[in-house]
DNA sequence: CGGCGTGGTGTG
DNA sequence: CACACCACGCCG
């Protein structure tokens, strides 16, 4: 009898799943080796490899979900590498507000690859949301989920507060001639090319955990229409990580999907079959910003929505009576109603004997 | 909408 | 003591 023949026979375990075998079916002999070999093919020992010993690296490239936005991480630059949403009307509507929410280092990602909110404060370089803030107005948990350092780069404080949101503005905007509208959103750092013609990479990197500053940011746009033919339409987009002033517009920075997608490393909806006909966004869509007094005026009706004081809310039109901008009926029609309401306030303050 | 800051108050 | 939180202020 052979020795390994032997070992396997008398073994403990071979045992065990021979009176299993018989107890469990009443099956015969046969039936429990057979029983016996299937247990035995799983914990059959692999043997690595010096090489492989400790395992491979990994990429960290894993996508996290979370409520209302998905994202690769980049574990090196401290920031998301894309971020993608699924923006509806719904979405973009609610009573979730930002100054209720607060940057801070994400949870799931690990200490020793996380940005801290130490690293932006007094960098030179705003807090720049990927997925935006405004588009989570329907949830109050999604909301604070944007805030998440994992969802944010460095940015420049024009470009956040001018084109950048006038750009994600424009993608809420969508959601009313759209049906459905995923973005996705993220950083690039781009090479640059010398004098001499040679090419290289350089960027800035901020606070102890040496955030990487983008040179760019990019927004890849797809857009459904459910009517009757179904209508699919995409548009990229890369955007320098600069101020940029409001005479300019969207189809300025519009290049090519498989450009950008050379550029980033990455395929973007791999699943939307290009061959199909799908439209150029800005040809289907204005692809248009809001101008400056649009702008102006949306601000101010913000501010004039926060308002706690009629004083405050008389800076408000004269603010806008100095920059020559004429208050729209929605802006009008917000300041009567606020001063009713803060009249209204005042005299009952009066009257429980309070005084503000 | 997108950011930046302050001071006062409550908690372990 | 540090900190979280909030109410409030500023800007584009």
């Amino acid at each position: 009898m052979p020795a390994h023949f032997s070992n396997r026979f008398m073994s403990r375990r071979f045992l065990e799943g021979f009176m299993l075998g018989i107890a469990v079916s009443g099956a015969s002999c046969l039936s429990a080796l057979h029983l016996y070999d299937r247990k035995r093919q799983e914990p059959e020992p692999v043997k690595k490899s010096p090489l492989e010993e400790f395992g491979f690296p990994q990429s960290g490239a894993e996508a996290r979900q979370y409520i209302s936005h998905a994202l690769s991480y980049d574990q090196g630059k401290k920031t998301p590498r894309w971020v993608i949403e699924h923006l509806t009307t719904e979405k973009t509507i609610g009573n979730a507000d930002r100054k209720h929410c607060k940057f801070k280092p994400d949870p799931n990602i690990p200490h020793i690859f996380s940005a801290a909110n130490e690293d932006y404060l007094r960098s030179g370089w705003s807090r720049g949301h990927m997925a935006p803030a405004g588009d989570t107005k329907h949830s109050t948990e999604a909301m604070a989920e944007t805030f998440y350092l994992s969802n944010i780069v460095p940015q420049n404080y024009e470009n956040n507060a001018g084109f950048w949101n006038r750009f994600e503005m424009y993608c809420r905007d969508l959601t009313k001639r759209f049906d459905d509208v995923w973005v996705v959103s993220g950083p690039l750092t781009l090479p640059v090319q010398h004098e001499d013609g040679s090419k290289s990479v350089t960027y800035q990197v901020i606070g102890k955990d040496d955030v990487a500053v983008p040179s760019h940011l990019y927004k890849v746009i797809l857009a459904k229409k459910n009517q009757s033919a179904e209508m699919l339409a995409e548009g990229a987009f890369i955007v320098p990580n600069v101020p940029i002033s409001f005479d300019h517009q969207l189809p300025e920075y519009q290049v090519q999907v498989e450009k950008l997608e050379t550029l980033s490393g990455l395929i973007f909806f791999p699943q939307v079959d290009r061959s199909k006909g799908v439209k150029n966004l800005c040809e289907v869509d204005t692809c248009r910003l809001i101008q400056l007094e649009e702008f102006m005026l949306y601000i101010a009706g913000r501010r004039m929505k926060g308002a706690r004081n009629l004083q405050k809310v008389e800076k408000i039109m004269s603010g806008l009576n100095e920059a020559n901008i004429k208050p729209d009926t929605y802006l009008l029609d917000l300041y009567e109603q606020k001063k009713k309401e803060l009249a209204s306030h005042e005299t009952s303050a009066v009257r429980e004997g309070r005084r503000g």
